[in-house]
DNA sequence: GGCTTGCATTGATCCAGATCAAGTCCATGC
DNA sequence: GCATGGACTTGATCTGGATCAATGCAAGCC
């Protein structure tokens, strides 16, 4: 897999859009690009933010850490989504781990430069914090997802929100064991609720992993 | 209870320290001053966002609803503190509702009002940039407390991150039931933890509703 | 005063989902 | 090829906290 260029990467990242290519082009410039193993870690919950990155190809786990050594997927990022730009803007430690599922790439804006055209940048600035806020709004459901709805209503909405393949196929962006901690579910519930919607035909499973949705409708009632 | 001037609340506000007198005063002109009665709704889910608000007195509690009738409590706001500026930012309906829970006043900042001003001042921006990068981690940490810790750990942690009034004693500052939702608990829950810590002899309970801390070491164990 | 209403405490029971335990099925490396 | 290990499935069992239910208690109100 290569990696794109600077300019592509940015220009297709939800975060930066809505900006001009003169804007862009500035944040080219500051950016640096850096590729990752599998199972290579970016930055540890704790250590001084190194700046705000944005997935070239492959796939980032970020997650916190728990006391007794469990943890919490808070995001899986595929390719143009962003991660570390909260400590980024708020200049604290970083309040998570990162690491690579896959071999990944991703372009990196340093924070000190981030920060140092955020003072002058007042449109970035405004971008920023629409940005952010849809950031939160992610969160706020994530959390009353987990707080509000049982496992199966948890994963309909998830598998709802995945977009289809051309064949009609939903493939999981990342391991089910991942996805299923990301919905604060073990891997084994998560696979028997898979197998019960199987069992009501609301989904068709197949042996390569492909999810097909037979009853979108029944599928998205379960998540009301 | 009188309502404190504009400029007051918006000093003593986290969430615009760190502006000059100069930049607060061109808020105070665009705040207008509300008084709620206890139980009085301010904005319900779903509808537009009427703008940005800061609590004078009182308590507001901010909640999500669930398909099935059930709440979160996503937020208690007292005295200094915000709510609804994520929606106000990113200019989209506001994702809960606000009821004050006794009588109350707030400061609102309209969101045109807002909006105008943020599309000029740099200032405004970049400092509520930061605002919203804490309040992102807040969310993060209220996630993964609920996630990660049982019941009598997130009780603890609360618990020791509440500041204690002269005698040296915890008030709490919304009622039982509210506090145990926001923490995902049910107020049987909280109480009969209450309890246990009260016989562990890690905390005082009196009949007026007081607590105190008698072993504040073990508690911010519990709290790990 | 008596009446209502809502919060809080305590006990008994229940259940969704976790945990524990096997077993299957690849992909990887040697 | 064969071994090793990780991801996934499936079954049996356990449990933290929810739910249901009863009671106490204080505040507002006629």
């Amino acid at each position: 897999m290569q990696p794109r260029t600077a300019a592509n990467v940015l220009q297709s990242c939800g975060l930066f859009r809505g900006m001009d290519e003169r804007q862009r082009s500035v944040l080219e410039r500051l950016s640096v690009s850096q590729r990752m193993k599998a199972g290579e870690q970016l930055f540890s919950q704790g250590s001084s933010c190194p700046g705000l990155f944005v997935v070239d190809f492959g796939l980032v786990r970020v997650f916190r850490l728990g006391h007794q050594g469990q943890q919490h997927v808070l995001h899986l990022c595929g390719p143009d989504q962003t991660f570390a730009e909260v400590a980024a803007f708020g200049d604290f430690p970083v309040p998570a781990s990162a690491v690579a599922v896959q071999d990944s790439a991703c372009l990196m804006i340093p924070n000190d430069l981030l920060q140092r055209e955020l003072a002058t940048n007042h449109d970035l600035c405004r971008q920023l914090l629409v940005g952010m806020s849809f950031w939160v709004r992610h969160f706020v459901q994530l959390l009353d997802d987990i707080v509000l709805r049982d496992a199966t209503s948890r994963i309909a909405r998830y598998l709802n929100d995945l977009p289809t393949d051309a064949d009609g196929q939903i493939q999981l962006p990342a391991p089910k064991k991942d996805i299923a901690n990301h919905l604060n579910l073990t891997s084994e519930t998560f696979s028997r609720v898979l197998r019960r919607l199987s069992d009501e035909e609301i989904l068709g499973l197949d042996s390569s992993g492909a999810i097909e949705v037979t009853q979108r409708e029944k599928l998205a009632n379960y998540g009301l």
